[in-house]
DNA sequence: CGAAATTCATTCGTATGCAAATGATATCAG
DNA sequence: CTGATATCATTTGCATACGAATGAATTTCG
């Protein structure tokens, strides 16, 4: 007598790799490694501040924040090594005072523009193993949980 | 003349949004943050590896950070936070001197059992914007990634 | 108007996560 | 058997990531 299919877990029975949370956390590991095989200098919280900069153009540094989806203290490092890097400049608000403005550079932008490619080489290798139909369900489903 | 279908993106358009590393990303972080919600005095990678140790038993420590997708230096630095805090233990290996092995306290135990529950609930919260359908798609997609 | 609440940026502390270098131990090849 | 290789654990350095506390500036509200 058979009590539990192949592949079916006992009732009660907690399976660490079938959790949602461990899977995540390997997809975007293989993600970021991917990203650092073609381009090594920069990380992808990086990048995206320098492409979400360049799509939006000048703002404040938690704004940013907020659009690349990182807490005041981690926006504040990465704009930190950006700016020592030359990819950013920042600069006061005339309007509030409190404001730390953030805007490409020149070379910040040559930057992105020459990524972009690499980027999207990067997305299309990390999606790989999937036909295009589920990479749309897959994109779908997961901006659902995000 | 419309030239672009609302939320198609036009040839050689780069949307951040849309990339699968940036929404691995968030999803990732929104799972990290309901764990800590249920679960307040242990990270997502700290129960993994409890939850592995109380299934596999004994193991060295680098084979457990291959079961739980950790390098050497992270699952290092795991093990010593679980240590400190008593739940789990080492020893020497007889047979391979150089082998550190990792097990189980009893009050280890005792806190996966107590604890599996709680994380069920965490993968139920973090899967609730999908239909049962869609949680066996994204994992078998996500699996597939990973 | 002026006190209270809010927002912005910064700092500190803790915890992953990974590359690279190192020393100890095992294994393999000749 | 022994030199070359490989594996295990450790350490250092750097980069997210977030909670909590702080001070400055702004907004809200009574």
């Amino acid at each position: 007598m058979k009590l539990v299919e192949a592949g079916e877990p006992a009732a009660g029975e907690y399976r660490l790799d079938d959790q949602i949370g461990f899977i995540l956390r390997r997809a975007h590991q293989r993600h970021v490694a991917l990203f650092a095989a073609h381009i090594a200098d920069l990380t992808p919280p990086q990048f995206a501040a320098l492409a979400k900069l360049r799509d939006i153009g000048e703002t404040s540094q938690n704004q940013l924040g907020q659009l690349v989806a990182m807490d005041a203290a981690t926006i504040k490092g990465v704009i930190d090594r950006l700016k020592a890097r030359g990819m950013v400049e920042l600069g006061r608000n005339d309007g509030d005072k409190r404001l730390i403005m953030v805007r490409l550079t020149d070379a910040g932008r040559r930057a992105v523009e020459e990524l972009v490619p690499l980027a999207e080489k990067i997305t299309a290798e990390t999606l790989s193993p999937l036909t295009s139909r589920e990479v749309d369900t897959l994109v779908r489903l997961l901006a659902k949980i995000a």
